[in-house]
DNA sequence: ATCGAGTGTGGCATCGATGCCACATTTCCC
DNA sequence: GGGAAATGTGGCATCGATGCCACACTCGAT
C-alpha cells in the first residue's frame, strides 16, 4: 500500500504536511515505539506475528521512515557522496552510473557533487559531505587535501581513476600504462615510428601512466621517442585542435594518440578541418573509449577503459570497506583496460 | 583553518572519531550553545564581536555541522532528489548537470538516482527520498504516481522534459511541437515530401510533441502525412537501426528524422553500413543535439534542446517554488529549442 | 511447586542543533 | 531620572528513531 495513498485530499503542492512517526504506528499497532523499530527497520528481534501487524500499521498509515532522525541516533548514514570533475563528460558520467548502479543495488544513495576540477570547490563539497555524516566518498581528487581532510574526519574514501600523492586511501585504477603501452605498440606494429601524443597532464597517475606506456612500448621496439611529438596541451577540445594543428605543422608525424576523449575531439575536428584521410595519410587513435568514437568515419581504435565498470568497483570496495570487511591496509584496484581496433589506424604511408 | 586540520595524528581510515558539537564550540568561545548556532549558521542575531569570536572557536577546534541534526530539529533539509531514467544518455547527463550546477550555487545538495525507465526502481526512489525529507524533487517522469505520491507528503515535484496526466506539478518542457517542426520544414523546404520519423513513444509529452510538430510541418505545406513513414521503434540503438534498415528496405523515403539521439546512433549506424551517401542520397536530421553529432562527417542537422538550461530551469524553478516566491498556481517553463542545420541534411536526390 | 534459562517487549535516555521565550542589559525619550 | 523600547544571550524542550537494559512471561528440568 503506497504511504499516504489513503488521504482523503491531496495537500497543496508543498504544504506542511504531519508525517506519521514511530509513535502512530506503536498506537495503531498495539505496541511499543521500540519494537516498530525493530520490527520495521532494524536487525532485533520481533516475532513474525507482531512484525505483520507493525508492518500492516505502518502501511495503513503512510509510515516513512525519516532518515535524518535515524542517522543522527544511529551515527550512520546510508548516503555516499561522489566527487567528480564534470558530469558532462562521459568519462565521469560512466563512472558515476556504475557507481549508482551498485550503491542503488545495496540500498544506499549517491550524493553526487561537480567541483569543475577547481580545488575550492572540492574542497567546499568536502565539507558538504561532511556534514551530512556520509560513511564514505568516492572522488576523482583534484587535490591530495580532499581525500585526506575526509579521512581525518574518519570518512572511508575511495580515490576514482587517480590517485594524488600518498593519500594512503583505498583507490581504483584503470591501468593507464598497460592500456597506452598496447595502444602505442599496435601503431608501431603498423610501421609508425613517428607517433605525436596529445597529452594534457601528467602530474596525475592517469596522464604519467599513459605517457609511461607511451615510452615503454617505444622502448620496447628500440625507438626513441622524439620529445617533440609529446604535445602538451590543456583539457579542452578547444585547444587540443589547436595543439594538434601546431603539432601537424611543426612536426612530421604519421600517427597521433590523443590522451583521452576530450582531447580527441579536438584532434578529430582539427584532421576534419584539413580533409585528412584517416588512416591513408595519419593514423589517429585515443584512450578513452566513447561512444562517437564508434559512430565516426572511420571509427576510432580506442582503449576502453570499462569506465562504468571502473565505476561498480569503486562502490563496491567503499562498501566493503565500510562493512569492515577488509583488513586495513590500503587496497589498490586495477581494471585492466581493453585495446579496441577499429578503423582509424592503419599502416605507415608510403614515402 | 581546515576542520580537524589540526589533529595531532590522522585516525586509521574509517575509525570512528569524535567530531565537536555546537557545545564545544560554545565552551571554546564562552557562550552558549544558542548562540553559537545563531552565530554560525542560522539568521538570528549574534553581534560581530561574538561572532568573530565563535568564527575562531568553531575553526580552531574543527567544527562541523550535522545536517541530520539540524535537518531533524528544523524540519527541513537542503538535500533535493534528482530522478532521471539513465546517466549514460548524454541527454540526462547534462539535464543532471545543469541541475547540479545551479543547486550547488544555491548551496543545495543533489540527491541523483537512476530508475533506468522501471516504474518499480522510480517508486522504490520516491520512497527514499520521502524518508530524506527533502524539500523539492526533479524528475523525469516514468510514472504519474511517483510525482503524486511526493506532493501527497508534501514534497514540491518539478517534471522535466515531460508530464504525465495531470500531475499539477511545475513542469519544465523544451518545445517539442515546434522544434520539430522547424527541423520537419527544414526538410520540406530542402524538397523532402517523403521524410521518415524514427519514434520510440507518443505516450509522453516529448515523442508527442515531436510527432504533432512533423505533422504540423507537413499540414502546413498542404502535404499528407505518409502513416508508413513514421517508423516505431524501441528506445535502444540497436532496434533503431533494425528498425530503420526495414523501413528502408519497405518504403522509398529521401530523408530521415530520429526522434531522439539514442535513436539517430541506430539510424546512422545502419546508414554507416549501407554506405549510403549522405546527404546525398539521403538526408538525415535528429531531434536532441549531443556532442558526437558535430563529430560524425557530414555532421547531423540537429534541433538542440539547450539541455543543460532545460536542467537550470528546473533547479531554478523548484528552488523559487521552495523559497514560497511563487504563486500557487503550476508554472509550466518552455525552453526554446534552436535548429542546428549542419551537413546531414541537403536538397532532396534527383531521379 | 521452584528455579533458571530463554524469549519477546517496553521504558527511557540520547544523538546534535535549533525554535522559542524569558531575561539581563543597554539605549532612548519625555 | 524613570520607564519603555530595543538589543543581545541563555535555558530548555524538542525534532524522530533507536541503543541499551530491565522485566514479564513461557517452558522445561528438578
Amino acid at each position: 500500500m503506497n504511504p499516504r495513498g489513503q488521504q482523503a485530499r491531496s495537500p497543496r503542492p508543498g504544504e506542511a504536511v504531519r508525517r506519521p512517526t514511530v509513535q502512530d504506528v506503536a498506537r495503531e499497532a498495539g505496541v511499543s515505539p521500540s519494537t516498530v523499530s525493530r520490527a520495521l527497520h532494524t536487525r532485533g528481534y520481533a516475532s513474525p506475528d507482531v512484525r505483520d501487524r507493525v508492518r500492516a500499521a505502518a502501511a495503513k498509515i503512510g509510515y516513512v521512515l525519516d532518515h535524518n532522525a535515524r542517522n543522527l541516533r544511529s551515527r550512520s548514514s546510508t548516503s555516499i557522496g561522489v566527487l567528480i570533475s564534470d558530469l558532462r563528460n562521459p568519462f565521469y558520467a560512466d563512472l558515476a552510473a556504475g557507481i549508482e548502479e551498485e550503491l542503488r543495488a545495496a540500498e544506499y544513495q549517491m550524493v553526487l557533487v561537480n567541483d569543475n576540477g577547481d580545488p575550492a570547490e572540492e574542497m567546499r563539497a568536502a565539507e558538504t559531505l561532511l556534514a551530512m555524516r556520509v560513511p564514505g566518498v568516492i572522488v576523482t581528487p583534484v587535490t591530495a587535501a580532499c581525500p585526506r581532510i575526509l579521512q581525518d574526519n574518519g570518512v572511508h574514501v575511495v580515490c576514482a581513476d587517480r590517485e594524488l600523492g600518498r593519500s594512503g586511501s583505498d583507490v581504483v585504477l584503470s591501468d593507464n600504462k598497460a592500456g597506452a603501452r598496447e595502444l602505442t605498440e599496435h601503431l608501431i606494429g603498423l610501421g609508425h615510428t613517428r607517433i605525436g601524443l596529445l597529452i594534457d597532464e601528467t602530474k596525475w597517475s592517469t596522464g604519467a601512466g599513459r605517457l609511461a606506456g607511451f615510452r615503454a612500448a617505444h622502448a620496447d621496439h628500440d625507438l626513441e621517442v622524439d620529445e617533440n611529438l609529446i604535445a602538451f596541451t590543456s583539457f579542452d577540445a578547444g585547444a587540443a585542435q589547436e595543439t594538434t594543428r601546431r603539432l601537424l605543422n611543426e612536426q612530421h608525424v604519421t600517427a597521433i594518440i590523443s590522451a583521452n576523449n576530450v582531447l580527441a575531439q579536438g584532434a578529430l575536428a582539427e584532421l576534419k578541418e584539413r580533409r585528412t584521410k584517416v588512416p591513408r595519410e595519419l593514423s589517429l587513435a585515443a584512450y578513452d573509449d566513447v561512444p562517437w568514437m564508434s559512430l565516426v568515419q572511420p571509427a576510432l581504435t580506442t582503449v576502453d577503459q570499462h569506465t562504468v565498470d571502473l565505476g561498480r568497483n569503486c562502490a563496491r570496495l567503499l562498501l566493503a570497506r565500510i562493512r569492515g570487511e577488509l583488513p586495513p591496509r590500503r587496497r589498490i584496484v586495477r581494471v585492466a583496460p581493453q585495446l579496441i581496433v577499429r578503423g582509424s589506424t592503419g599502416p605507415v604511408p608510403k614515402g
